[in-house]
DNA sequence: GAAGTAGTTAACCAGATCTGTAACTATTAA
DNA sequence: TTAATAGTTACAGATCTGGTTAACTACTTC
């Protein structure tokens, strides 16, 4: 409704740990194993979450040359931007009527 | 786990329906009926909805002088300026350490 | 090749959440 | 004072989501 991205983006990080996890991959990139230690949760688990942040275009995976079972999780700042710009937008538009508000509002205050 | 706040708000706005009164509140402010019908959603519904907003305090409420039944409901810029906050952060950290990263892959490509 | 490690998929359970209908309160209008 | 309007609360049904355990695949190491 709002935006596609924009929904695909809360819907994802509605979840409190999709939300660690997208904090833990701003600070760099990390295997699902570690990540799955960090925020406390079992390896299906975070598989399954892992998947979702893929689906979604949050993160970007990258198997690994020198072990070819393990699986690196890079944000993509792409869905960050896209939100950030709903957010200013919502707020530019908040702003901009502010005044109107304001004056609508001192009739009774 | 990431922000008292922040957490609040996604969890809030993980629904869609609360999401678009966060919309259209940003466009002005709004009577729980203008918002029910716009969002095509009952009364009952959107009566819940505005009260999970409210006190997650990403809206404030007012009564109308004129008409004592109807409540006229309003965004808050606060917690929208601590999302933006966090995302700054995230995308701060994430090209912080992008040439590190850069430098780390080029040994693979 | 046997054993161990990284991660995924499958099956199932538990809890949370959203919704609509119906009933109720409060306020305004006739 | 009766009828209508704005909104809330209560109830019950349905869906969704996330978590765990167990079983499985793929790769590495001994």
């Amino acid at each position: 409704m709002v935006n596609e991205q924009v929904d695909r983006f809360f819907e994802v990080l509605a979840d409190p740990t999709r939300r660690q996890v997208v904090q833990l991959l701003g600070e760099g990139p990390q295997r699902a194993g570690r990540l799955a230690a960090a925020t406390g949760v079992s390896s299906p688990a975070m598989s399954r979450h892992l998947r979702i942040l893929l689906s979604a275009g949050l993160v970007t995976d990258e198997r690994v040359a020198e072990d070819a079972r393990v699986r690196v999780f890079r944000l993509r700042p792409e869905p960050v931007v896209a939100v950030q710009a709903w957010l200013d937008q919502v707020q530019a538009h908040w702003q901009e009527n502010l005044g109107a508000f304001k004056t609508h509002l001192e009739g009774k205050s």
